[in-house]
This record gives C-alpha cells, sequence and structure tokens, in this order.
DNA sequence: TGATAATTGTTATGGACCATATCAAATATC
DNA sequence: GATATTTGATATGGTCCATAACAATTATCA
C-alpha cells in the first residue's frame, strides 16, 4: 500500500487518514433525502428522559405565560408555602439550588412582591422566607393553570394510573440511582 | 390599625408591609431542625422529571467516565454509526442541537479523531460525517458500559418490564405532548 | 471570657449549554 | 444570469450551574 507521504501537509487534522476517506467515499451520495434513523436511540433512556423533560417544561411556560412562572420559580413558591420561616440556605438546598444562584432568583421574586426576606430573630445572619399575600393568590392561580392546563394533559396522553406509575418509577430514579 | 407612616424610607422594598411582617413573626423560631416538606412539589411531574434526569445523566458520566464521552457526545456517534454519509445539518437537527452549537462538538470529537467531516461530493457546501476507525471502536465500548453499567442499574432498580413502560411512556411524551 | 472556626447571605467569576444574527461559499430557482 | 436559499462557521448574548472569596454573625472551646 502505497501511501504517498502520509501526510503531505502538517496542517493536515488528525482523522485525515486514507482510510476514512475510502469509508466515506462509499456511503457519498447515499440516503439523500430519506428521514434518518434513531436506531438504538430511542432505546436509551437518558435520551428519551431529557426530550420528554424539554417537552414538559415547554408545556409548563406555556400554560404559566400568564403568571410569567419558570418551573423553578414554581418550584420555589410550593416549598416556602408549604414551610414558611425557613431560611435560604434550607430552601435552595432541598431544590437542589446552589445558595450563590438562589440570590437572584429571590431578588427576583421579591421585586415582584411574590415573596419576602424577613431578618430571622434567632440568627441574625439568616433571612427568613415568606410568601406575601400576593404570592399566596399567585401561587394559588399558578396550582390551578397547572392542574387543569398542564397535569390533565398528561392524564389525557397516558391516562391517570399510567400517570402514577411514571410519577413513582420516576421518583424512584431520583431517589434511589 | 393606625399604621405609622406606611413607608418611613422610600428605599423599601415591595414587599415590605406591614402584613408580611405580621405573618413572618408568627413563624418566627418554628422548625428549627425538622426536616422541610416537598408537599405538592413530590407530584408534580415536572419536579421529578428534572431531578431523574439529573441522576441519570450524572450515571452516565461515571459509567463513562474512561471513555470521556457525555450523553451528548454518545448520541452523535450512535447517530452518526446509524447513519453514516449525512451531513452536519441533518444529524444537527434530528438531534436538536443548533446547527451553530454542533459546530463545537464536532470540532471536539474530530480532535480526539472519532469522527471526521468529509467534504461532500454531491453538494460541495456539505460536510459528510462519518465515524473513524477509533470512532467505531470507542463507539462498541460506550456501548457495552452503558449496557452493562447503565442501563442494567436500571434494570435492577425498576424490573425489566417496568424499564420498558417507563420508555414507552417517556418516548410518548417526548413524541406527542 | 476571648480567640478561632463555622455559617449565612452575597458578590464575582468562569464554564457549559442554548439561541440569534450574520457571513462566505456553494447551490437552487426562475 | 440575477436573485434567493442552503451549509458550515463565527460572533455574541443569555441562562443555568459551580467555585472562591468576603463581611456579618454565631458557634466552639481553650
Amino acid at each position: 500500500m502505497t501511501v504517498s507521504k502520509t501526510s503531505e501537509k502538517s496542517s493536515e487534522k488528525p482523522a485525515d487518514t486514507a482510510k476514512v476517506r475510502k469509508d466515506a467515499a462509499e456511503v457519498q451520495g447515499q440516503a439523500s433525502g430519506e428521514a434518518l434513523q434513531l436506531g438504538e436511540l430511542s432505546e436509551q433512556l437518558g435520551y428519551v428522559l431529557k426530550r420528554a423533560q424539554l417537552k414538559v417544561f415547554e408545556n409548563f411556560l406555556r400554560c404559566m405565560a400568564s403568571l410569567q412562572l419558570t418551573p423553578a420559580q414554581f418550584s420555589v413558591l410550593l416549598l416556602v408555602e408549604k414551610n414558611p420561616g425557613r431560611n435560604q440556605t434550607e430552601i435552595a438546598s432541598t431544590l437542589g439550588i446552589l445558595r450563590p444562584n438562589f440570590v437572584a432568583m429571590l431578588d427576583n421574586l421579591e421585586s415582584r412582591d411574590l415573596c419576602a426576606r424577613i431578618r430571622s430573630t434567632n440568627d441574625r445572619r439568616s433571612h427568613i422566607l415568606v410568601l406575601t399575600d400576593k404570592g399566596k393568590a399567585v401561587l394559588a392561580r399558578a396550582k390551578k393553570l397547572v392542574a387543569t392546563k398542564h397535569e390533565a394533559r398528561l392524564n389525557e396522553l397516558l391516562g391517570q394510573s399510567n400517570r402514577e406509575a411514571l410519577l413513582g418509577m420516576l421518583s424512584k430514579i431520583a431517589n434511589e440511582f
């Protein structure tokens, strides 16, 4: 196999061997217009999981357009409502949010008068988080939107029992994987 | 209710009303050490879905540590192997990757000699994508790692039939939601 | 008690990922 | 053959995520 000067110019890329070019020549012009085959990709849990998650978030944002709440913001409001009086570190960490990144989130929610930081009397380093009246009202409306537009869509697509089974399996993965 | 000068300094935040401070005073010092209640959060599909996805990706990265392949890179290699001779636009779009963002990804894979861009003879604008021999070998090893370490873990956690049901529901969400 | 360590909220910063506008080269359209 | 479209690429900005560092406050403990 006379390979004339394995590298004519030193600017060639690592993959630029004769073998690859030969392989490529064999598939040149094949499969012009046809749809691509997903192949094993559609069996990869991570792939399907990620795509499903994107779709769900996308739908969530559409349902919440009138309230301008992201999934993360919604989760903060839910958690603060359920656990009033906790500080930023506690709320952030149970949501998997790092404290530095939680600051801007709270700045946003507080500027919209949805929740408030109150200096704790026990530990004057920390801020206690509470929903404002407006925050409670907005969250109530958000819950209704989620239930009627978002989760309802899921039930309609999967059926009640399947939806519950799905949630159970995802919880198991989230907690025990 | 005599509220002495509703706003002493104009620098007060919107949420700084007497009502919120009163509400906060009632929960000060409650629930010091106890664990937080997730409440309705654990029933929110989006929340559980996102957390599960993070766990799965995390595990995937650990399993692939020896090959240094991210989920996205793995999906590219899988798709190029199944569809050799397609161009960047086709591969990227079926993966939901925007063309500009696909360039750096390919630069990476190509610099590691896992795949190659070959100028198409049909349309000299486009690059045909092919796996190199090394790319094929690495992908083969990656598939084995995924099967024995990653997906096996899932089967062990959920059981074979549940794992298939999960995949089916996620596909349905990804495609029909 | 007082010196030292740890914690809380915060800022600054950098990386990874995602999205848009724009460009030159090549091709398609008419 | 003039114009529009497509392809890969660059530049750029936004969002999210992660780490280091800091002042104020609190905990530790010698």
